[in-house]
DNA sequence: GCGAGACATAGGATCGACCTATGCTTTCCC
DNA sequence: GGGAAAGCATAGGTCGATCCTATGTCTCGC
């Protein structure tokens, strides 16, 4: 393989016409430069100088060298720039995981944040569903994400909580909500649970089976959907009561469900928002960046846990 | 430094995202590829992949690198063909020093004959003046070069006559053209001589003098100018007569001097042909070229030597 | 012709690249 | 869950490339 150093070595050459002051400049005795020079001429199979007395020509091939070799070099020095701007956070591109409650409440702001801070990067927040940010999180395509969970031991990853967040009971019927909620009122309700809480993270199902459970009934819904957005509207058309984050009624409400409003459980429930990323891994600048701005801004809207 | 093997260990690795792939399509044992990667990683201060369980992972550092790393190893190849290209006599420059006569007879066919046979190559004939020739030729800046000279022994310069080429004596005059001009008829007249062919090859010049120097008078000119058309043209207007190349008579007389004509001196005098270069110098395909060309070329027009 | 300058060569020391063998972790499958 | 398989890391050793100093050889200038 052609070695950058050949290179190096035979523009310094080139540029003085000569290969001591090559090496001098280069920092190399003389016969290491004569050596590399003469490595890449029999590499090439072109003879790059001609030696001529006091000092050494350039061949035609080495003027034809030459404008390559400098290319090839700065387009090296080109890469080493860009490398040292990612490790810096000066450009590049962050990716960070974010389901749930919690894109809901912070994913605009959180990438406002990192843009103030570094304006040369590229934000990526992911976060289709939930399956997708498991998935990825355990390949290793994704290095942390923040998520709605219901314990701290899940299989080879590493779980920080850093907020919880009230689940509510929403409903367009007000009698319902003159209340808190119970478990057993709970059982007899016609539910529409969105996926967002309910199967993804586990953590709403979990508290709520549990909740459910105690009455001996097991846990129904009578529809499901995908998105919370979706299952705020169907609340909101009286078609059927939800269980879902209280931020996430705070803020959907109004604008999808303006008939319908929200009560507390009995007992009260939390979501658990947390850190998620694979056990003993050495996280990135860039992923404790994001950890940091998005544990600031959940904690905001959020009770820490 | 930063190596070529090492961007390409990164970009198989990259593409395969797994080490053990990548070393088996480099030929390489896992273990090497590993540790080029990890070289890398510690040169550039920052890690490219993750290491997850099964296969690797490339980090938002190794997005960034993999385009570069592209561009680089692309550049390299671009790099080994242009040189590939310029050993097989397929595209560069072609340098060769022609002056003189030899300029005047054969410069734009041979050009062409070059140009037919390697479309692709960029083709400088240098000869502007003979000092200048001969001073590249000493530098090494020209490799070879065609020119009218007086003996074979140069300095550490190689000559090989390839033909010679008869001086004339050229003239307005009619009456002057009858016979052939003696050496003491020609110490007599009144001369313009070129640079080409007085001060430059030494070779009419120490031809001329010689015979001069028999009539016991010293070789005098009336008239010095740089190239030889001048002096024809001069000739031409009756201002003076010359001593020229048959050659270059022959071409120019027609077109610069109409009513004028030449005659041989007695005895004949004739310039020296040769390929001239430095001595104990291996030569490039493009001037062994070069010289096959222009001995064609010449030996055409003029006796061998 | 002789000394200075510059490239080539020779020989030895050092460093890096590569390999095989093996251990450790993760994953997959029963 | 446990064992086999896959994949990366580590260890130790060999070999070649790189680099140095010392010296030879050629060219140039006085």
């Amino acid at each position: 393989m052609l070695s950058l150093h050949q290179l190096a070595c035979f523009l310094a050459t080139y540029e003085h016409g000569s290969l001591t002051a090559a090496a001098e400049e280069l920092g190399y005795s003389q016969p290491s430069v004569s050596e590399q020079i003469r490595a890449l001429e029999r590499r090439l199979d072109v003879q790059l100088f001609r030696r001529v007395g006091r000092g050494v020509v350039p061949t035609t091939a080495g003027d034809t060298l030459r404008p390559y070799a400098e290319k090839v070099l700065s387009t090296v020095q080109e890469t080493e720039r860009a490398v040292a701007g990612i490790r810096s956070l000066e450009t590049g591109t962050i990716r960070f995981g974010m389901f749930g409650t919690a894109r809901l409440y912070a994913s605009a702001g959180l990438v406002a944040d990192v843009l103030a801070r570094y304006p040369g990067v590229r934000v990526e927040l992911i976060g289709q569903n939930s399956n997708d940010v498991f998935d990825q999180l355990r390949r290793g395509r994704l290095e942390a994400a923040m998520i709605a969970v219901a314990g701290v031991d899940s299989e080879g990853m590493a779980v920080t909580p850093v907020a919880r967040d009230e689940l509510v009971y929403v409903s367009a019927d007000r009698d319902r909500l003159s209340s808190p909620v119970t478990a057993h009122r709970l059982a007899r309700a016609s539910l529409v649970m969105a996926e967002t809480t309910w199967r993804a993270t586990d953590s709403a199902r979990t508290v709520l089976r549990r909740m459910v459970h105690e009455t001996g009934h097991n846990p129904q819904t009578r529809i499901e959907v995908e998105d919370v957005e979706t299952a705020v509207e169907l609340v909101g058309l009286g078609l059927a009561d939800s269980v879902i984050n209280k931020g996430a009624a705070e803020q959907l409400l109004p604008r999808l469900a303006p008939g319908a409003g929200w009560v507390s459980l009995r007992p009260r429930q939390y979501d658990t928002i947390a850190i998620v990323h694979r056990a003993n891994a050495t996280l990135s600048p860039a992923a404790r960046l994001m950890i940091e701005l998005a544990t600031k801004r959940i904690q905001a809207i959020a009770e820490p846990a």
